[in-house]
Parts: C-alpha cells; sequence; structure tokens
DNA sequence: CAGCTGACAGATGTTGAAATCTGTCAGCTG
DNA sequence: CAGCTGACAGATTTCAACATCTGTCAGCTG
C-alpha cells in the first residue's frame, strides 16, 4: 500500500475528490500530485495537459451512466415502449440523484460539461444511440411507426423532446414538485406518437 | 425636439441601445442619462432601481414575441394541428432571426434573461398559455386528445418538448444545418401524438 | 534505465488601493 | 411646484503589483 504504481484511474479518481473538495476553480494539478504523495511532473507523464486529465474525468463520469442504462436497451424481455420509458425515466433519475446526492460535484461537473463540449457531444451520440435501438426493436416488432419513416430522426426527436429531464440546465427545476408529472405527460405523448395506428 | 419629455419608454429604448453598445455588463445608468441628454437623477425618477430598469427592459423584449405570436393564436380560420405547427415555427424563427442578426444584442438579451428569471417565467407562463388555446380548440374540434384527459398539461408537455428550439442556452445549434429537419421531425411526433384515435 | 523529482519560464489568478457607479435628496429652474 | 440637477456616501469595479500555477526537462534514484 505503501507506494502502489501511479495509473491514470488512480489519478482520477484523485483528480474527482480533489475536484470535490476545492471545486472547478481551485482544484491545481499540484493539488492532486500532493493528494496522490507524487510530484507534479509525475500526473503529467500520465495526462499531457490539464485539460486532458478534466476531460478524462468528465468521460470518465458520462460512461458511468451510459454504462447502467445499456443494460435497459439490452433486455429483449420488454417490449420497445416500455423499454423507451424506462429509459428515459431511469436517465432522469440518474441525473436528478447525482444533483441531489451532492449538489457540491454536480456543480463541479456542469462547468467541466461546458468546457468539454465535445465529450458530452460523444456522450449524446452514444445515448441517441441507445434510443436508436429501442426505436428500432419497437419497429420491428410492429408497435411503432418512425416519423418520416426515419429511425434515426426519430430517436433524435425523443431525445430532444425530453432534453428538459436530462440537461444539468435544467436541474434546478428536477426537485420542483410535480415534475415527475410532467415527464409521465411528456412521455405518453411521445408514446402515442410513436405507436403505429391501426 | 429639443427637449422632448422624458417617458419611461424613452428610457427603456435608450437603455436598449447602450446596452447594444457597451453590453450587459458596463452599461451603467450614467450611460443611460448621458444618452438621453438627462441627468441619472431623472432616470431613477422612472425606475426604483437599475435592476428594475434592466427588468423592464427584458420583459418589453420579451413582450414583443408574445404579440406576435399571439396572431397565429387567435385564427381559429385554420385549424389546430396547422396553428400548433406553426405557432412553434414561428417563435423558432423569431429567436433564431433575433440570434443571427445581433449576435452582440442577443448575447447581451441571455444575460438579462438569466438575472431576471421571474420576468421569463411569466413569460413561459404566457406563451403556454397560448399553446393551451390551440390544444383546446383543437379538442373541442375533435381533431386532438389530451394527454391524461389534461389540456394544461399537454400544452406544457408540447412547450416542454420543443425546449431545444426556443431556449436561448442552445442559440448555438440554431444555425446548424439540419437543425430544421430536426424540428420537423420533432413536431411530426408531438402532432402524431396529440391527434385522436379513430 | 523507467519512472520520478523539483527548479524554472511564462501564463494565470489573487489582492487591495484607487476609480467609478448606484441610489438619495436638498435645492434649483422653468 | 413638478420635474430635474448634481454633490454625496456606500457599494462595486478596475488595475497593477504580487503570488501561484502550468508545463518542461535535465538529472536523480531504486
Amino acid at each position: 500500500m505503501a507506494t502502489e504504481t501511479l495509473t491514470a484511474e488512480r489519478i482520477l479518481a484523485a483528480t474527482e475528490d480533489v475536484l470535490r473538495l476545492y471545486g472547478p476553480a481551485k482544484a491545481t494539478v499540484v493539488d492532486v500530485a500532493r493528494a496522490l504523495g507524487v510530484s507534479h511532473g509525475s500526473v503529467y507523464r500520465h495526462f499531457r495537459t490539464k485539460a486532458a486529465l478534466r476531460e478524462a474525468v468528465t468521460k470518465r463520469w458520462l460512461d458511468r451512466t451510459t454504462r447502467e442504462l445499456s443494460r435497459i436497451v439490452a433486455d429483449r424481455s420488454r417490449s420497445a415502449e416500455d423499454r423507451l420509458a424506462s429509459w428515459n425515466v431511469a436517465l432522469f433519475t440518474a441525473k436528478r440523484k447525482k444533483a441531489g446526492a451532492d449538489p457540491q460535484l454536480f456543480a463541479t461537473y456542469e462547468v467541466l460539461l461546458r468546457e468539454n463540449s465535445g465529450v458530452v457531444d460523444e456522450h449524446i451520440t452514444e445515448l441517441v444511440g441507445q434510443l436508436v435501438q429501442i426505436v428500432q426493436d419497437g419497429v420491428a416488432a410492429g408497435d411503432f411507426t418512425p416519423v418520416e419513416g426515419n429511425v434515426e430522426a426519430t430517436a433524435r426527436a425523443v431525445f430532444d423532446a425530453t432534453i428538459r429531464f436530462h440537461d444539468p440546465v435544467y436541474a434546478a427545476e428536477w426537485s420542483k414538485p410535480g415534475i415527475e408529472a410532467e415527464m409521465d405527460a411528456l412521455l405518453a405523448l411521445l408514446v402515442n406518437g410513436l405507436k403505429r395506428r391501426p
């Protein structure tokens, strides 16, 4: 335990700790190095710049969510309609939990997301990809009709429509009473719009 | 012309000019007074504080949009489906035009909107109210079925769903090619969800 | 000799004194 | 005398000197 090898993962974990402690404005590479008991030069051996380090922390944080949601996508035993709603509720619940459990850290990640829009774009692409799979399954099962016959555009439309329930910009509204009813109404409207007409 | 009486409206117009010129951070009450050729004490006769002045400017700006849209709401000669799409397209087009025509001023208003969330909330309430009227008309005509039988909740859901196309937060995406197609897909999905099933 | 250290130059952030602004009001003016 | 002015106190912002941080690299160490 005295001198575990310095890995990227250990640095990332320490960086998250330091960010939680000092916030995004004051967390420095020197702080991270101190937390690990090494010199800051060693951190630069694993991450070319401070920006790259912060980007990696951001990606790590977003990937945890993507991984969780992928389980819902993969569960073919449930209907597409069911999974579509579950997926959206799970995404909302996960984000709201993060925002509520440690507002300090969540605010920090809001800053990181803004400065790493490339990582966010990739994350969104992955999420829309998951929705594509669910919609595709629904179409194959004869439950859904994609808008304009375009599954990609339809999945993207569903994602856009629920943006209020997953974009951290709106985090302040997530604790409002009645927010769940609002989401339910929106999901009902969307599912109704997707359903094949007899 | 030499000495027109100092009205609230003249002050508001001058304030907008000063904001356009200096930006939200540097525009001062003294600047506004100078633009009007009066002392800053006179401005304080009409607006209790600088914050109240900025709030009034913000409200004036938002009200211009509300007024334009009300013409679509009132036009009973068109179907609810038609007006719903028109209303959303008009809102999007108006905002996008403002953002594109004078990005400087639009950025300034983004700041004002953030510091006057109360005014924004009222504005949103008015807009949702307009949507309620359109949805109500559609239900009365037998074209729409409101989600959960609740017209208010349905109108709110439509508003939330299109947030990406009217919240200035996303202004950067409004000039992306293909954005109109994305809005069309979303509107088609929503209208489909609203339509009464035979 | 792979991996780490720490001194260093330039970039970025902090700090506090000086400058400007906000909001008030007694008195001036048309 | 209604409406405006401008001097003023306290609040806020600006600016420049100072402190800290980022990123590099020659050399140390296990």
